[in-house]
DNA sequence: CGTTTTTGACCGGCGC
DNA sequence: GCGCCGGTCAAAAACG
């Protein structure tokens, strides 16, 4: 795959993902470009491209709430998510049309039209279900995706979602292997994939594909999520979470993290039920590198 | 006991 | 047409 490219530090991440991440894909990775950014709005990230005051997150806080990434309120410069077009054609097979305008990721799009893409149905199984079953000749339908990369010492960055493995594969040219997480809300369709770049160990790819309807499970209250830059690799500070403790939340936002206090909200943080799927066994948050989303790199900056 | 993780197998897509 | 590879399933194991 990156038989080549990975002489060349400034490969893009594209080669490096199973998922189809060139110019047909409709992955998109934080910090790219306009294009990418279009796409994002079909994930129901709500950019506000030609707005200056919309550096940070701002608006992308339902971006932040659908994918459990933390709002941004940091003068995060240009660098990120600039978008153009929110209602950009992006990806062709993009069928999140109905969901994605959403401001709100919350419950209240009905998740009834989720196409189930379980219609794979690929696993060995004998054709019984059609639910299951993917007619023949018909193509995948791949929900939108985007992709970041975060420098953390865990794979499985902590988003405020809960999500249930369902498999491993080894993965070509990279020694390590690949996950792959679902979102453990019946009625959620969201995938999750997560593998750490074999040119940085450091680095861990997350792809996310669909979008939540539903509410994470929730994060402390009020807090900062830092965030190193990689001052070696990165011009611009890439982007830092922040969201001032006491500042009115979005409750879908998963990812306030409080440095100072972490315990987490009763009845806000996790349904009586936190598994082991996102053990958080430390009692403080990390600031960083540690299982939450911490750097996010933009795919084509890395390696600089 | 219920839920999640692990793991091997299977299937489809794609490139050659 | 064949083989490789990615993605998914599902049974069994593990865990709290």
């Amino acid at each position: 795959m990156d038989d080549g490219d990975k002489s060349d530090p400034g490969t893009e991440f594209t080669g490096d993902s199973s998922w189809p991440l060139g110019p047909d894909s409709d992955s998109v990775y934080f910090f790219s470009n306009d294009r990418e950014s279009s796409i994002l709005s079909e994930f129901g990230w709500n950019l506000q491209p030609e707005d200056p005051n919309r550096i940070g997150f701002d608006d992308a806080s339902d971006l932040a709430g659908s994918f459990g990434l933390p709002d941004n309120n940091t003068s995060n410069s240009n660098s990120a998510l600039q978008g153009s077009d929110p209602a950009g054609p992006a990806g062709s097979d993009s069928k999140v049309g109905d969901a994605t305008t959403s401001n709100n990721p919350s419950v209240s799009s009905s998740p009834s039209e989720d196409p189930p893409e379980k219609s794979t149905g690929s696993g060995g199984k004998p054709p019984e279900i059609p639910n299951k079953v993917r007619k023949k000749g018909q193509k995948r339908i791949r929900q939108p995706r985007f992709a970041f990369m975060t420098k953390s010492e865990v794979d499985h960055l902590e988003d405020g979602y809960r999500w249930r493995k369902y498999g491993q594969k080894a993965v070509k040219n990279s020694p390590f292997p690949r996950s792959y997480y679902r979102c453990t809300n019946s009625r959620c369709t969201v995938k999750k994939r997560v593998e750490r770049s074999s040119d940085d160990p450091t680095i861990v790819i997350t792809t996310y594909e669909g979008q939540h309807c539903h509410h994470t499970v929730g994060f402390p209250r009020g807090g900062v999520i830092s965030h190193e830059t990689f001052a070696g690799q990165l011009h611009t500070p890439v982007s830092q979470f922040y969201y001032p403790a006491g500042a009115a939340l979005p409750q879908e936002n998963p990812f306030i993290i409080t440095q100072s206090h972490s315990q987490q909200m009763p009845g806000e943080a996790g349904d009586h039920h936190q598994s082991r799927a996102m053990p958080q066994p430390t009692p403080q948050f990390p600031t960083n590198n540690e299982g939450l989303l911490g750097d996010i790199v933009p795919p084509n900056m890395r390696n600089r």
